[in-house]
DNA sequence: TCGAATGAAAA
DNA sequence: TTTTCATTCGA
């Protein structure tokens, strides 16, 4: 689940980034995954997202070991194929936009998550077990697992599936027919496969659905398989492969996939802490619809993410928009986590970085490196500020500065293991130098603002996109300014290092009221969300263009310098990771500032992106954007964009800070009001925090950092991810069978599993009641279809009519059978854990989810009676009072079953068995049930003890029989 | 490529 | 209502 949760998040972030790259990507990718699995014409490809993005993974390989130029050729090449062969994906493709949208997968719900989390534990238990008798199992724990962990997984699921929604509004479950689709485009299929994103999919293929929904973008998210790929890589992947075909677009995506990366380790970090959350929930603000449900802002942060990836995802330019807004959102966050804790270190940071940048500037060429670089601070620092606030929220401004050193050390090591490795990316960057300046002075800009010179650079407020092309890192200088504003943090650990930073901090100041002005604005109500919205989205409209190639340009660089860094894949991942974040950075930035650039108004209402003060006035009126205007006028027309950027990039930081203190507020509301979310929320940003931490606290230097923050932006993304998912409660198997047996056998299973019971609650026998019952169901058909089929195909055999015939009729010999073999008696064991709980409500629950399966069950039940019946005819079909009657033969099985294992169960059992019926009772033999019991007994053989009689002698039966099970 | 589970959504 | 598909991965 951690896994599909984060990559779900990651993807809507891919979405956005660039929908006709991506797309372009996917189609290629995915027509060779297709290809390979052959799926693509093939039914479906249930994996086709999960290739897709295995298939970007491998871009990301061959790029990262491929230098840009090479890798960009075959990724044309790439493209070329992919286009050929994915007839859907070209054609979506073509589109662009829409063709990664089909690729999204529909959310898991809640059990799928919770298979997904508990799948692993069942097989070890169970290593001979298929998937089928896995899922079966899990199937089992399910109906077992207490509501409240239910209610756990539901409310995940309903938020990755909001979320998800968010980041796809166009997207469909079911596409009613791809079929249909797929026929028109046979090839496609596999991507068909109701992927969603009915916009352009449905353009695309002539089924889906509607086809439209485009608008939104509907982003093809796959959810990437955790174990195949991060999701940042996946990101990367995909940008190299559309740099197969065009370059720009190919830039483009590497950025978007940076971003995607980026947003990932904020949404590590995010989850790590409070401060991010609230964070990307500013962000969020970005776009009306965010800023209008303030519930998305409650939401966790997964659910930020998505409507940040959404924002990215509108290809539209108000995406583009959204993409800024992300950028600024991100940076904001960072910003703000330092500006909150170390506003000024940060200034002071800022202005050295300025101070490289500047002198970068003056190289030229080097200019994208100072991008770079910057994006590359940017990302340290971001990472630095979230593992501060991380630690921070917890440590103090020492272990932020601890952080930062870690970045720092990590630009160091980048420098070092670099220096050639930036040479190429230098040239890189000539070659792609036909990028704009805007973005690359955007970039650089940023940083500027400090330094007054820079002004100019300042204007571009772009710099809050920070968006460097990670590649540029390579270049010394921009990692010696790193290393210098990681020092003066380091140095200067208070945040507040008068050094440089007297403009900055006069920004800062100025961040201050703006700060106080969005506090104010927040009282009101009226966050800039869609100020911030609007400024980004201009940004990335006109970043888009511009800045893409810039950005494209960025990645490949990186690249080489992975391949001459390190040759290995991994490291090269490693590489590509920590350059993403920069490319990521670089990519916002790219955006952004185009947007702006063209626009010098626009830049402006961007760094207004205060929330408090409305983008009408374009930063001016705020002290920063005062600054900014001087900066601007000092500079050309260009500068004064320039200026503004930069002063938007203040605000930014001011932003950042109101950002924190929004989330404040919102969690503060959020606390009260929602709980779970909440809860899940927490439980991530824990898990995530405390992976960031060990992180940041080891100081561990900066290989380990690098690469752990490349891993952050990729392994440690999906790490973050898994561990989301992770942070579900995942139980024992020993726990479920307690719950079913209150008792622990352990034996049940292997014997282990991770006793981490104690998640387990047993406290709710009620509900475990009706799991039971669900439960024995289960078992039942289980065992029907055990015994009537083998193995393989017995699901299907087991159609229903065969199901309720052999209920109906002589189910008996299938019960015969299960007698046989252990199963019958964990038929037993169920029915006797039933009788525990012995309530009619589990009856009426029963029926679940699709009627079909309802159905089974139902069968299921009337098949246990037959199998009572069997034993004495009950035979008649009992629609609802199956259950109960089920339920009754349960407790007397139970009784009987005790009496075989532990009398203290039986005397219980019998309790509970006398109040229900005693014609129950007649329906199940006792006969058969000491038959059921001896064979359990067989099995068991040492069992025997009966833990324990605590009071419930129902759970011993239970667990004995669930061991049975397990053995069997 | 199917299936085993559940659940959500669409047709 | 019924169907589809989400995950997982061995046959």
């Amino acid at each position: 689940m951690t896994k599909a949760l984060l990559q779900f998040i990651l993807l809507p972030v891919h979405l956005p980034f660039t929908i006709q790259d991506v797309t372009v990507m996917k189609g290629s990718n995915r027509n060779k995954d297709h290809s390979t699995e052959g799926e693509g014409d093939g039914k479906r490809p249930k994996r086709k997202c999960l290739q897709w993005h295995p298939l970007l993974a491998k871009k990301l390989l061959d790029f990262s070991e491929e230098e840009e130029e090479d890798e960009e050729e075959e990724d044309i090449d790439k493209v070329q194929l992919l286009e050929a062969d994915g007839l859907e994906q070209d054609v979506g493709e073509t589109e662009d936009d829409e063709s990664p949208e089909q690729r999204a997968r529909r959310p898991m719900n809640a059990f799928l998550l919770f298979c997904k989390r508990h799948r692993s534990l069942v097989r070890q238990e169970h290593p001979r077990l298929d998937n089928r008798g896995a899922t079966k199992i899990l199937a089992d724990w399910w109906a077992v697992l207490d509501p409240k962990e239910k209610q756990k997984y539901t409310d995940m699921a309903k938020e990755y599936k909001d979320a998800f929604m968010k980041a796809n509004p166009g997207y469909r479950w079911c596409p009613a027919t791809n079929k249909p689709v797929k026929s028109p485009a046979p090839t496609v299929s596999p991507r068909k496969k109701l992927w969603a994103f009915p916009s352009d999919s449905s353009r695309d293929l002539p089924t889906p659905k509607k086809a439209k929904t485009e608008e939104v973008p509907q982003l093809n998210f796959g959810m990437a398989d955790p174990t195949q790929m991060g999701g940042l890589s996946m990101l990367l992947l995909a940008g190299e492969r559309a740099l197969g075909a065009p370059e720009v677009s190919v830039r483009h995506t590497r950025s978007a996939a940076l971003l995607v990366e980026q947003f990932d380790i904020l949404l590590s970090l995010s989850q790590a802490r409070p401060f991010a959350l609230g964070f990307m929930a500013s962000s969020g603000t970005c776009r009306p619809d965010i800023s209008e449900s303030p519930e998305l802002r409650q939401k966790s942060p997964l659910f930020q993410f998505a409507e940040i990836s959404s924002r990215t995802s509108h290809p539209d330019a108000p995406s583009k928009q959204c993409q800024a807004s992300a950028l600024f959102q991100f940076a904001e966050m960072c910003l703000a986590s330092e500006g909150v804790k170390m506003e000024d270190t940060k200034l002071i940071k800022s202005k050295e970085s300025d101070g490289g940048r500047i002198e970068e500037m003056e190289k030229g060429k080097e200019e994208r490196d100072i991008k770079v670089e910057k994006i590359i601070e940017t990302a340290f620092q971001k990472e630095a500020e979230f593992g501060k606030s991380a630690k921070g929220s917890m440590k103090e401004s020492k272990d932020l500065r601890a952080i930062g050193q870690l970045q720092m050390d990590n630009v160091m090591a980048v420098k070092v293991e670099d220096p050639k490795e930036m040479r190429k990316e230098s040239e890189d960057d000539q070659k792609y130098s036909h990028f704009p300046d805007f973005s690359y002075s955007a970039s650089s800009k940023i940083i500027i603002s400090d330094v007054p010179s820079r002004k100019d650079h300042m204007c571009h407020p772009h710099g809050i996109m920070i968006i460097e092309d990670p590649t540029t890192l390579n270049k010394p200088e921009k990692i010696k300014k790193k290393k210098k504003k990681n020092k003066l943090d380091r140095h200067g650990n208070d945040k507040s290092t008068p050094k440089k930073t007297c403009k900055k901090r006069q920004s800062s100041e100025s961040d201050i009221e703006s700060v106080m002005y969005t506090i104010e604005a927040v009282a009101k109500g009226d966050w800039g969300v869609d100020k911030l919205g609007e400024t980004p989205r201009k940004k990335v409209r006109t970043s888009s263009s511009g800045k893409g190639g810039i950005l494209d340009a960025k990645p490949p660089k990186k690249k080489v310098k992975s391949k001459e860094k390190k040759v290995s894949k991994e490291k090269c991942s490693d590489i590509t990771k920590e350059s993403r974040p920069p490319d990521f950075l670089n990519i916002s930035a790219s955006k952004s500032v185009p947007g702006e650039m063209p626009e010098g108004t626009k830049a402006e209402p961007l760094t207004p992106t205060e929330d408090a003060l409305p983008p009408s006035l374009p930063g001016q009126a705020k002290p920063e954007e005062s600054d900014c205007h001087r900066k601007t006028e000092t500079c050309g027309s260009r500068k004064s964009e320039r200026s503004c950027k930069g002063a938007l990039y203040k605000t930014l930081v001011s932003e950042g800070m109101l950002t924190s203190l929004r989330a404040n507020v919102d969690r503060g509301k959020r606390s009260s009001g929602k709980g779970n979310s909440s809860d899940h929320e927490g439980c991530w940003s824990e898990e995530s925090w405390t992976f960031n931490q060990s992180g940041t606290s080891g100081s561990k230097k900066f290989k380990k950092k690098l690469r752990e923050d490349s891993f952050l932006g990729s392994a440690k993304l999906d790490e973050e991810f898994e561990k989301k998912f992770n942070s579900l409660p995942q139980y024992s198997p020993i726990t479920f069978d307690r719950k079913c047996v209150s008792i622990p056998r352990k034996k049940k299973k292997t014997g282990n599993m991770s006793s981490d019971s104690t998640k387990t609650s047993k406290g709710p026998f009620q509900s475990q009641k009706k799991n039971l019952f669900h439960k024995i169901v289960s078992r039942y058909k289980h065992k029907k279809e055990k015994p009537n089929v083998p193995e393989k195909g017995s699901g299907d055999k087991w159609s229903h009519k065969q199901f309720f015939l052999d209920a109906i009729h002589p189910t008996e010999a299938i019960f015969s059978e299960d007698k046989n073999t252990t199963e019958p008696a964990y038929k037993v064991k169920n029915a006797l854990s039933i009788p525990n709980t012995p309530e009619p409500t589990a009856m009426q629950e029963p029926l679940v989810g699709s009627q079909k399966r309802k159905a089974r069950k139902t069968k299921i039940t009337h098949l246990v009676r037959t199998a009572d019946g069997r034993v004495s005819p009950a035979g008649g079909t009992l629609d609802d009072k199956p259950k109960e009657q089920l339920q009754r033969s349960l407790a007397k099985v139970p009784e009987t079953y005790c009496g075989d294992n532990c009398s203290h169960n039986t005397v219980e059992e019998a309790r509970s068995s006398t109040p229900e019926m005693p014609a129950v009772s007649a329906f199940f033999s006792l006969a058969a049930l000491a038959e059921v019991a001896a064979m359990e007994n067989v099995h068991r053989g040492q069992r025997s003890t009966p833990l324990t009689h605590d009071g419930q002698p129902k759970e011993m039966p239970q667990a004995p029989v669930l061991i049975s099970c397990a053995d069997q």
